[in-house]
DNA sequence: GTAGGGTTAG
């Protein structure tokens, strides 16, 4: 016989948990809010259940409640989006300031940040004040979306309304100029303020550090410490970027000193700042102490450390530490990836670049960038499989940047290959030909071979098109002063006692066996001579002497540069570790170079 | 219900 099903089960549609908890909450607190449900909501379909169920509630025209929905919407992208926000904003007769707010937060913290402008024109057409919620999110919009015009006339509408000296105005105001491009501007916002906070000094400080002016920063964080301001997380974060864009060790240090005695290094981002600043200031062993040291390490953190490495040509060591960050559990991201593809590429090591290359999208799921395209151009190019990376630019997916044909002229330049490098300038400049290097590089390659019709022949195109080589420039910190030498420093100009110095080094040098490569200077009609007074006082060379003249004997020196190194600086540098029994330690533009005893860690490959 | 944010090819 078969048994009559019980009136529950037959009637009642299958129910899922979040049901039952909102039939519960009906059932028991019938008119309450149903804002209390929202912390729990994990889908989009609960969401709406949540918004149907408000009807019931006599809810539906409570500004404060929808507000309050909506900024829930507008925090959880992974189940509901700005789209869905902005449908629930439209259906409102009589928004007020706040609810303008809430979206225009939520857009600023989106990946279509420009909406809040939009947004933010509503908000004026409808006759309302802009107060200090509405501008922060609207100046971050536009400095996500380097909308410099639009942050200018927000400006102008701040000092209208007299706002311009609002404590969280201002920082949103130099943060907008700076993620702009546009620091002397924000500058000038910091300066007009009366009492300027932390955050303020954050921004502005965070400001010179993006754009490369270290000085400044670290000025300005002397001034806040003058001032009795307490350095925050953020601070820390942005002067150990400063030390690191330097190559200063001993203020790094120092900085270090000051975030233990502070309690700042329970931050992982501070821990992670200092990984990055021990590995570009060259002491990789600090690095590996601080990572060793974290109790927790997320993925940026693993990431600074396989980068650390991988810049110190420590490639196998930037796998190995890959295989923990895998065992450990941490996923990683397109920085992981970046940083094997990075030390594959610098320790020749192909097939595992292309197994690196290859997992980033089957195993991991991860869509190569251009950056990751770059490292695979490098890694071929580097290891003389020139004609392959012409082709792997060629049938990129994406438009390769000058960028991309500037890493595989370096290394038609490096491998001696003059005819592939014609072509490959030619791909540069349908691109760019306004890039000083490209001509340079090339010219070398050429002048290298022999070809002085070719080096001529750029020298004039170069001229024609009013193309400038950027200077090369040097530094060295001594007793915690950077001093800054540029290339030709002193060839024209009254020579200073450096330079004698410079001129008795190089007789020396000479007679253990160096011999300037007069090859590499550019001019065809330059005399030997001439040639050789040009090479010595490239700024190598000058920030080098500096350092044997001004630090004591036997310590090591650091020196960093702008560009590549220079072949011949290079050659000097060993001579010079040798000589002096001094290890230095020279950062370029690209890697290290750790010269000890005549020989330099790169293997004379880079 | 507010602001500032580290790791990234050449």
């Amino acid at each position: 016989m078969a048994t009559v099903p019980s009136p529950v089960t037959s009637i009642s549609p299958p129910k899922s948990k979040f049901n039952e908890k909102i039939s519960r909450f009906e059932t028991l607190n019938p008119p309450q809010n149903p804002l209390s449900l929202l912390p729990k909501c994990t889908s989009l379909k609960e969401l709406k259940q949540i918004q149907a169920f408000t009807i019931k509630t006599h809810l539906q025209n409570d500004l404060n409640f929808l507000t309050k929905f909506i900024n829930f919407c507008t925090k959880n992208p992974t189940f509901t989006s700005m789209e869905y926000a902005h449908k629930l904003f439209d259906n409102i007769s009589r928004p007020d300031v706040a609810l303008f707010n809430t979206m225009a937060r939520g857009y600023s913290r989106s990946n279509t940040p420009i909406q809040a402008i939009p947004l933010f024109s509503q908000l004026l057409s409808f006759g309302f004040l802009p107060d200090d919620y509405t501008f922060p999110s609207v100046l971050k919009a536009c400095s996500s979306a380097k909308a410099l015009e639009e942050g200018k006339q927000i400006h102008c509408l701040v000092i209208k309304l007299g706002l311009n000296h609002n404590i969280y105005i201002c920082p949103s105001l130099i943060s907008m100029y700076t993620e702009c491009n546009d620091v002397d501007s924000a500058r000038r916002v910091f300066d007009k303020m009366l009492d300027p906070c932390v955050i303020s000094y954050n921004a502005i400080i965070t400001g010179y550090a993006k754009c490369s002016r270290p000085n400044e920063a670290l000025s300005l964080f002397r001034e806040l410490q003058v001032k009795s301001l307490k350095p925050t997380d953020v601070t820390m974060l942005s002067v150990l970027s400063c030390c690191a864009l330097l190559g200063a060790l001993d203020l790094g240090k120092w900085m270090h000193e000051y975030v233990k005695k502070n309690g700042l290094d329970k931050y992982i981002k501070v821990s992670t700042a200092l990984i990055d600043m021990y590995a570009k200031c060259g002491s990789l062993k600090d690095a590996i102490c601080v990572f060793e040291n974290m109790s927790i390490r997320d993925t940026p953190a693993w990431s600074a450390m396989i980068v650390a490495y991988a810049t110190h040509g420590k490639g196998y060591k930037a796998i190995e530490t890959f295989e923990e960050m895998r065992k450990a559990g941490v996923q990683p991201d397109e920085i992981t990836f970046l940083g094997l593809l990075y030390a594959c590429s610098h320790n020749g090591l192909v097939d595992e670049g292309w197994r690196v290359f290859s997992s980033m999208s089957d195993k991991y799921s991860i869509i190569p960038g251009i950056k990751h395209y770059g490292c695979m151009v490098d890694l071929l190019g580097r290891t003389g499989n020139l004609d392959e990376a012409y082709k792997f630019i060629d049938e990129l997916p994406i438009k390769p940047t000058p960028i991309l044909w500037r890493t595989l002229l370096a290394a038609c330049s490096s491998h001696g290959d003059v005819e592939l490098g014609k072509r490959v300038i030619e791909r540069i400049f349908e691109l760019d030909e306004s890039h000083g290097g490209d001509y340079v590089i090339l010219s070398n390659l050429c002048a290298r071979a022999g070809r002085w019709e070719d080096v001529d022949f750029l020298r004039k195109l170069m001229n024609d098109r009013g193309v400038v080589k950027v200077p090369g420039c040097s530094s060295i910190e001594v007793d915690n002063v950077v001093h800054e030498f540029f290339s030709g420093d002193g060839v024209n100009t009254v020579s200073t006692s450096l330079h004698k110095a410079l001129d008795e080094l190089m007789k020396e040098l000479k007679m253990v066996g160096y011999v300037p490569d007069t090859s590499l200077v550019f001019h065809a009609e330059m005399g030997e001579a001439e040639k050789e007074i040009s090479l010595r006082y490239h700024s190598e060379k000058l920030a080098i002497a500096y350092g044997l003249l001004n630090t004591p004997p036997g310590s090591t020196i650091r020196v960093v540069k702008n560009l590549r190194v220079c072949g011949d600086c290079h050659s000097a540098a060993k001579h010079i570790s040798q000589i002096f029994d001094r290890q230095i330690i020279l950062r370029d533009v690209q890697r290290f170079h750790h010269f000890r005893n005549g020989k330099c860690s790169c293997g004379d490959f880079w």
